[in-house]
DNA sequence: CCGAATCCTACTAGATACTG
DNA sequence: CAGTATCTAGTAGGATTCGG
């Protein structure tokens, strides 16, 4: 089947829906935990650990808006000291395929993207 | 085969490389722009038009982003008036496959999403 | 241990006006 | 026609501190 038929999905509403879930999974880290919680349940510390460079509020902050999207389930133990566990939903599951898909591409053309960057002259000033 | 050797995909260089070609194709036009030009060939205005809202600035930028990428060719005649001419590249055609699997991942769950939204109570303060 | 709250900075995108 | 220049507002993300 042609691309031509279905580009219409990413053009739909004028790319509004799609870009509204492009947002929030570009969003520098819900990829990247969704990727890590692919792996099994995990604890708050254990996250903030497994991925370099994220700060406890970003974290926070993600984790909090993809357990309002219903990719990641939060269950807290009423112990102490507290104990929070993150696992993936099903349909947080779901988002790993065309994840990948989309990863394999960028893995792929990185060496062209690069290349073609550094041979990238521009036409007028810059 | 298992999600879980693959994920590495995504995690790879602490997903430095991966989020690089995200935040490209993320920031709001990018995808809208590849998608159109893969009806054919257009010039500047037609891209314009054909995509409700976007400035002549962002489509600019956009533009030579794309370009610089290597995932759009920029062709310029030299006419009176001038005309510039737009259309992907192999590499960005290749963009489309992996496009459309996260599109379509998009419009499956977004009634789900959107349900999960709607339903969720933060459970501290807030 | 798991956050919430606050402050701060840099970048993005939009509007508008101007140019070769 | 196909851009460029300038200005501005909004937001994402980082650092730090405090609380249960």
């Amino acid at each position: 089947m042609s691309d031509y038929e279905h580009t219409c999905l990413i053009r739909g509403d004028g790319g509004a829906t799609l870009r509204a879930i492009l947002d929030q999974i570009c969003n520098k880290w819900t990829l990247l935990i969704v990727a890590t919680l692919d792996r099994g349940t995990l604890r708050f510390t254990d996250l903030h650990q497994q991925i370099p460079g994220i700060s406890q509020r970003m974290l926070t902050l993600t984790l909090r808006n993809l357990e309002r999207d219903g990719l990641v389930a939060r269950t807290v133990y009423a112990e102490v000291p507290p104990r929070v566990e993150y696992e993936l939903t099903p349909v947080g599951k779901s988002l790993i395929p065309p994840a990948l898909a989309l990863a394999g591409w960028a893995i792929e053309h990185v060496p062209h993207i690069e290349a073609s960057r550094a041979a990238y002259q521009p036409k007028s000033g810059r």
